[in-house]
DNA sequence: TTCCGTTATGTCATAACAAACATAGCGAAA
DNA sequence: TTTCGCTATGTTTGTTATGACATAACGGAA
């Protein structure tokens, strides 16, 4: 029998979630192709999608992930602020040992 | 600025999810109520859904999680086998350490 | 001034999911 | 043989989440 404890982490402000897997794969493609647009198309997900996931961020830290500039060179583009990179090294690296923790744990079990 | 980094776990078999939180409540509750539908009346969810997550489970385990009996003394009940209620146990286990690791872990980080 | 690739939103159709409703069978006990 | 609370499912409806379109504005470059 092959069992195996999986877990997702998500981080919090003041009780409100706003930072879970599927938002930092969008800030990672934003900060690797500089906007939105491509990441979004990158990931194969709506750009009005990936929109509102950076949209619902932005609203709930105190300071903003993300630098938008609209027309002009290449029409534009999107970059995550040092706070917008921080966050993503603090979660990528929580969520590391996170899985490694459980990993470890579960092989002290006998029983199942 | 207070962060906070939750987690969810769950249990997979051969890549197929088939034990989360939810699950491990309706669990719970059958232990104490010795009936699927008296659990389900106390978490207050549909006979039918209460139905269908443990018979995911059961579909997924190699050996069953419950006994359930129909007709006679009471219209008949369910109750955990020795391996539901380790199931249970185990998942309890791994969380609340899951959740005290990720704490110390937040701690120990002084940006954002 | 025209064009292009962006950001920025609104609307509407649709699909996925959950809840509600409905029904049948079982077996002990009265 | 009737009743009762339970297990066991199917069907239908409603709700919510998702995706598809549609449109506007911006500003540098040609």
């Amino acid at each position: 029998m092959k069992y195996k404890i999986k877990s997702r982490i998500w981080i919090e402000l003041d009780g409100r979630e706003f930072l879970g897997e599927g938002k930092i794969r969008l800030l990672k493609a934003i900060d690797e192709t500089g906007s939105l647009s491509k990441a979004a198309r990158s990931l194969d997900i709506s750009y009005k999608k990936a929109w509102n996931l950076i949209d619902a961020v932005n609203k709930t830290t105190p300071k903003p992930v993300t630098i938008n500039s609209i027309g002009g060179k290449g029409g534009g583009g999107t970059e995550l602020t040092a706070y917008g990179k921080s966050l993503v090294g603090v979660f990528d690296d929580m969520n590391r040992k996170c899985w490694n923790f459980l990993d470890i744990q579960l092989e002290k079990i006998k029983s199942l």
